[in-house]
DNA sequence: TGACAAAGCGTAAATCTTACACTATCTTTT
DNA sequence: AAAAGATAGTGTAAGATTTACGCTTTGTCA
């Protein structure tokens, strides 16, 4: 039997893949899958899949992502779409990239796939990745950092209640400096994005902290 | 005979739209064209067509551009890439976005297209257009003005040499505002990202203006 | 040569950013 | 119960950046 689905002019295919970025161990790391099929069978790849005919684009990415890692519920931003004609060995795949940033606590991954094939990576200890999927990693790192300095996007990394050390400690591995604790906070409430819970949370052998909440968890703003 | 471009799934297909700004009569304008063809024939749209098999993604933008508008040699820059599922009546198309910066002394438009079909429309002015693409302006919009405050993007609608008033007269019509002379000369100079020409500029029956250029034309910098 | 129009220039006040160290509160150990 | 250990929590002064503000210069044109 031929191919069923007929066009007057080639047409590519479509495909969406995701960075998940997460904050493990105090480092920034990232999500990998390892590939069951050709091309590149065996080797590291970032989780996605083509695109169904009837289904949105972000659909597309949200769906790839919890049939391979089982991961929902993550602030997910388009990164960049993809087209060099040869990135794919065996036709013409433009791939619409998306991001992902995942709180430290939202881990339940393997549910939905085999263990071993699911793992994160630190950031500085990916390996050589199928397809294009190095340059799209090198994109939505750069991305990440350049967000930081002029948005709230490293809330996304927080759980729903965190300390102030916790954020502190999130911009520190993002940016690769100690920053002033009394600085940081000063800045930090400056921006009216995040109140106390009015909870305190002992988190060690010491005095416990005031937990906060982002005020508005759904919205990455502008800030400056 | 029927079509002879066969797939094993259903597969979308690809084109590019461009949203070309740029600063002419003391406004932010666009560039857009009256349909030729089916749907949506002769309601105004973004130039934009289809991807060659064989290109890539921004080499189909920069060809549909010089094709349907003649104009070549601007900065161009990915903005997004749409794709619900029902935004082209025909069938599934996914549309990858660029926005284009082009300089209000690089107007030779009609060059390769009937003249009437093309037009340069200000911001406020624009009309309902065809398929999603009041949707992408907007997109296009918010981008450039958000650009506009944390990289040197606004350089990009300078021709080779301009005084400081004309640029200062730029950065007043894309934010609403007036600005500080003095001000705004020292913020930009500061920059350091143009020099003096050494050559003066007659524009008016009044003193002649220094004329600067941008040391780095075709680099977008980040600033603060 | 006088009227007109934009060019070009500096300073002081206000705001924002940075540097810096000790006390408070809780847990664990003795 | 007291002491040691660990992080939480807090303010101020110096430096840097941003803002507000008006007059003189240099050309054209009548």
């Amino acid at each position: 039997m031929t191919d069923p689905y007929c066009y007057r002019y080639p047409h590519p295919a479509v495909s969406t893949d995701i960075v998940v970025f997460t904050i493990r161990d105090r480092r920034l790391q990232l999500l990998l899958i390892r590939r069951g099929g050709a091309p590149f069978l065996g080797e590291w790849a970032l989780p996605g899949g083509f695109l169904d005919i009837d289904e949105g684009l972000e659909h597309c990415a949200k769906r790839e992502l919890a049939e391979e890692t089982g991961i929902t519920d993550v602030y997910l931003e388009q990164l960049y779409t993809f087209g060099r004609p040869d990135r794919d060995p065996r036709e013409r795949v433009i791939s619409v990239t998306y991001y992902a940033l995942s709180p430290s606590d939202r881990m339940a991954l393997k549910a939905a796939s085999d263990a071993d094939d699911v793992r994160w990576f630190p950031f500085e200890e990916i390996p050589r990745l199928a397809f294009d999927h190095n340059q799209i990693v090198e994109h939505a790192h750069r991305r990440l950092i350049a967000k930081l300095s002029y948005s709230t996007i490293a809330f996304q990394f927080m759980p729903r209640t965190f300390t102030l050390s916790e954020l502190q400690g999130v911009y520190e591995i993002l940016r690769h400096e100690k920053l002033d604790k009394r600085n940081f906070r000063k800045w930090i409430l400056a921006l009216d994005q995040i109140e106390p819970t009015g909870e305190k949370r002992r988190n060690g052998t010491h005095r416990p902290a005031m937990t906060y909440r982002v005020t508005n968890p759904d919205r990455v703003e502008f800030i400056r």
